[in-house]
RNA sequence: GCGUUCGUAGCUCAGCUGGAUAGAGCGACGGACUUCGAAUCCGUAGGUCGGGGGUUCGACUCCCUCCGGACGCACCA
């Protein structure tokens, strides 16, 4: 279908050009000539809008619009009809080609969809990048989704992507959760418990907070204990071991359960003194200065920004000079055209400044990097607080909204037709979730209601899993239908609701690479839903496997069928479980 | 104070590089299951697109300003 609308892009561009010399003024200006869509397809498929012009023709837009539209049915154009509305060309594309274009496209199944917008391109993204002191919660699921489904989608945009997570496993924040277990713990394991391995070590951490009652000098032993663990004593380094197994192991469960994988682990603890031998490059190159306290610092001024410590008088590195190390590490270890950092947008400074400090250092690939930034996650009464105890827990969340969607099985009684009930309460739940999530723009926060957001009805995830559950459906019941023995005829597709479903289908990869473009999964989302909408109402309205023209009924199956096809790689896109039955 | 960013219906969100009457879902109210799965569909009510200027033939979209919120402005990560 984009092949047609450029070709008449073309058309109407020359068109238009021509017209302009005529009319003695620049025929340039016609590259002011954009293409949209018209709010109905009653009115057109793809529409020209002539005021741009008016000044430079002197005449009113309807006039050109009018003049063009005769001057183009004169002439070899594509195919299709010309309208003119008002100051608008509009134009209907031959559907039938269409149709019969995208009813073909789609047979290369899940494959359908991909581009090759960014082939030969390496990409690397981190995303989830967890704590070692406590288990996931909703906030790192929105990075989770946001990071694993960009992914997916660079790739079905043709690159080679490289997806790496880097564990937090280091720091003041680990030393804390080992100091109240060394005081509480009484060298219980997760299975005396019986807890999911990183709850445990998440629970120890929250005890720090009673621990800090009873002793005032806790904060203090806690810096000790991380001076203890840096020196490299052994006894703090075999439990810190230990809880740092427990909780990765419990967190590599719950990406299991969400889908979510990586290609490379890095560990902070491995490579927090990278960027320290950068830092000293950069200072003799002259990139950095050394301030008059001893301490390594850049100037920013030319970003605007004021100046930036890299490395302490005492020689010591912060975080920005580990991130710094770190991305050249990473150059190293897999030589990427870009790095994608999926990071919350309260990072933003830090990495506006390791882009600038990374580019004055005379890397080429700098200019690559880009951070998507992605909002918090709130509650109503505001935000997530570890303290308050308000932290919606990644696992929790997921087997409450399974226990839900279970209830929804046993009360529609399906639980013979769906098989496993379990599995498919889970994957359901896990629809909800994602959907919920990668919905949303990324950069903009946003509000999680437990009450109310997790609906599966609406604009949900299971309602995009229920549409496809209904095709595959019809397609079981296929051989006792008229559309056994009927063939496929584009042209009896002819109904509004048909075309503006199959436009979806045949704008489904422009939505794949438009999410690619622009790290957003979001405008997958939503044009899943509009197609999983527009279906609903055909469904509901037409007849299919009852319809009584065998022909017919085949070319409408044909149709639905397309339609499953986007929905599966669309939900596969968007981390969230296709269903055959639920 | 400075910087970034957001402010669209009661709530949660869309709105493509400025274009034709601002769209969904939830909630409310009213309808539709002897028919392909009602986790569905249809209808009604609900909006000075935070306020005010400006640019433009045209502004939710761009610019300025004010108001309000969030987040940054660490030799913490």
């Amino acid at each position: 279908m984009k092949n047609i609308k450029d070709g008449w892009k073309n058309a109407v561009l020359t068109a238009v050009s021509e017209l302009l010399a005529e009319k003695s003024a620049d025929p340039a200006l016609a590259a002011n000539l954009v293409l949209e869509t018209p709010p109905d397809s009653e009115m057109g498929d793809i529409g020209f809008p002539m005021f741009p012009l008016a000044k430079a023709m002197r005449m009113s837009p309807a006039d050109i619009a009018k003049t063009v539209a005769n001057r183009l049915e004169n002439r070899s154009r594509p195919s299709g009809k010309i309208k003119v509305l008002g100051p608008y060309l509009n134009i209907f594309i031959n559907r039938e080609e269409v149709i019969a274009e995208t009813l073909e496209a789609v047979k290369a199944g899940a494959k359908y969809g991909f581009t090759d917008a960014l082939s030969g391109t390496k990409i690397m993204i981190e995303f989830s990048s967890p704590n070692t002191n406590k288990p996931l919660h909703l906030g790192h699921l929105r990075n989770d989704v946001l990071g694993e489904s960009s992914a997916r989608i660079l790739k079905a945009n043709g690159a080679d992507v490289m997806k790496i997570n880097l564990i937090n496993d280091r720091g003041i924040h680990i030393c804390k959760s080992m100091l109240s277990y060394m005081k509480y713990g009484a060298n219980r394991e997760p299975k005396d418990e019986g807890k999911k391995s990183d709850h445990f070590v998440g629970d120890y951490y929250v005890r720090f907070n009673d621990l800090i009652k009873e002793d005032p000098q806790a904060e203090e032993k806690a810096q000790e204990l991380l001076v203890k663990w840096e020196g490299g004593d052994s006894t703090t380094h075999e439990l810190w071991k230990k809880m740092n197994d427990w909780a990765v192991k419990g967190i590599q469960n719950t990406y299991k359960r969400t889908g979510v994988s990586f290609d490379k682990y890095y560990f902070e603890s491995q490579v927090y003194l990278t960027g320290k031998e950068e830092v000293q490059k950069g200072l003799n190159n002259g990139a950095f200065f050394r301030a008059e306290d001893g301490s390594i610092r850049v100037d920013l001024s030319s970003i605007g920004l004021e100046e930036k410590v890299l490395l302490r008088k005492d020689g010591t590195s912060i975080y920005m000079t580990q991130d710094l190390g770190l991305a050249i590490h990473r150059h190293k270890d897999w030589p990427f055209d870009r790095l994608v950092y999926v990071v919350a947008n309260e990072q933003q400074y830090h990495f506006k400044v390791l882009f600038y400090i990374l580019e004055k250092l005379g890397y080429s690939w700098a200019k690559n990097l880009y951070h998507l930034s992605y909002g918090l996650v709130n509650l109503p009464e505001g935000r997530m607080k570890t303290r308050e105890g308000t932290v919606v827990d990644a696992d929790t969340l997921l087997d409450s909204l399974k226990e839900l969607a279970m209830e929804e099985i046993l009360s529609k009684g399906r639980e013979e037709q769906v098989g496993d009930p379990e599995l498919t309460a889970e994957k359901i739940a896990l629809g909800a979730v994602h959907y919920y999530l990668a919905q949303a723009t990324p950069s903009k926060d946003m509000v999680f209601n437990p009450k109310e957001s997790l609906s599966f009805t609406g604009n949900t995830g299971p309602y995009i899993q229920y549409m496809g559950a209904r095709i595959s459906s019809m397609l079981r019941k296929k051989a006792d239908s008229a559309s056994a023995n009927g063939s496929i005829k584009p042209e009896l597709l002819a109904k509004k609701t048909e075309w503006d479903l199959v436009k979806l289908v045949a704008g489904y990869p422009e939505a794949v690479e438009d999410a690619g473009q622009n790290y957003n999964p979001s405008v997958l989302a939503s044009h899943l839903y509009d197609i999983a909408s527009s279906f609903s109402r055909y469904y509901h309205d037409e007849p299919i496997l009852n319809c009584p023209d065998k022909d017919l009924s085949a070319s409408r199956l044909a149709l639905c069928e397309a339609v499953l096809v986007v929905l599966k790689n669309g939900l596969e896109l968007l981390c969230i479980p296709f269903l055959e039955v639920m």
